[in-house]
DNA sequence: GCATCCATGTAACCAGTTACATGATTTG
DNA sequence: CAAATCATGTAACTGGTTACATGGATGC
């Protein structure tokens, strides 16, 4: 999950631990609150994995975006020579290898988490997935929610209020995320049929 | 969780883990696929901590359902003689205490627990609170979705499609929650006007 | 008698948390 | 210069998971 997340905000940017969690806070509506303990072990599992490699600043790699922040880079500069002369800690910014890239679409098409936030997940970074395997990750979570509404009970009878309530706003909600889906797969279907040759699929 | 939601299904009527798996599966659509890798555990704990206790089967207390499975009733019997002849385990069937009870209560009213599968959980199990404890219980919960609605992004616009939907319909589910809870308190507000003098809260 | 479900349990693991500790930078 | 915020990290813990091991009861 994390890593999903920590790679899929680095496709598109150098940051830094602090910075990638105030990005998860602020651009994913679930996904709150990750916690620094969760990152900071993350990234430095994923450099040891050689997914991520930290660069002193953004100074190569990918046009750094100017993003307006002079005073960012002033900081960045200052800071790195304090880093190069004293030894002494600094922002440590992460970029994406061919490894971590490779890495991040594996767990992007991984079909063995179906949990709603991996999914949703999943979902926002969708635009790094082929189109066919985008169209597969809508219909597994369609597939999913389909068959939890049939395994809902049928009964309800003999719970109380509270209870019945819970269970049928859970079931609403449920119904909700189809006809989203559903919306989606039907927009998907329409792009996969003007780029290529309609393919068949259930 | 865990020990809540087994506290909450022993809260009416004896139960042995087996049971009390499938009822979490099938009564309540969220909190699915607990595996009993959890849950005999859990009931270890809370055994050792006194909040429940181990019958030989449904003879004592509470007047045992007998819901009609008398096959049900010849196993157990049949269980126990083997149980106490040759020392071999069987169906080992939990009981709420006076503790557990308290311990419930506890839990049920605990403010420090606000992600939704609690949140649900413990409205599912309402009945058992105070009816203002009730009321507060839906109003934290409220409070909580309405502070997320004014912390999600204002932005949304340097967004792709597919990153925009998923926050686009998370954020109108939290909008239906809200109307959901809008609906529970005023249900809630009548109840308690009715039977007590009304009490002015926020 | 064999498969299948009912039933309990353990061990290893996993993804995350909180609390703690440290220090640099910015701002009033 | 003090307070707030930015920034990184570690240790202990939590609440679960999967995989494994075992065995009784039921149904065909």
């Amino acid at each position: 999950m994390l890593d999903l997340a920590l790679l899929g905000l680095l496709e598109d940017g150098e940051l830094h631990g602090y910075e990638l969690r105030r990005r998860l806070r602020t651009q994913f509506g679930f996904l709150t609150n990750v916690s620094f303990g969760s990152i900071y072990p993350a990234l430095g599992k994923l450099e040891a994995a050689g997914a991520v490699e930290t660069v002193e600043a953004a100074t190569s790699g990918p046009p750094a975006p100017p993003s307006g922040s002079l005073s960012g880079e002033w900081a960045a500069l200052r800071a790195r020579r304090r880093a190069s002369a004293r030894g002494r800690r600094s922002k440590k910014v992460y970029r994406i290898t061919a490894v971590g890239r490779a890495h991040f679409l594996d767990l992007l098409s991984d079909p063995t988490a179906d949990d709603p936030r991996s999914f949703a997940l999943r979902l926002a970074f969708a635009r790094h997935l082929p189109p066919d395997a985008r169209l597969a990750l809508l219909e597994r979570r369609r597939a999913q929610l389909v068959q939890r509404l049939t395994e809902t009970p049928p009964d309800g009878g003999r719970l109380d209020a509270y209870a019945r309530s819970v269970i049928e706003h859970t079931t609403e909600g449920v119904e909700q995320d189809i006809d989203w889906l559903d919306r989606l797969i039907e927009a998907e279907r329409a792009t996969v049929g003007l780029s290529a040759a309609p393919v068949q699929r259930a």
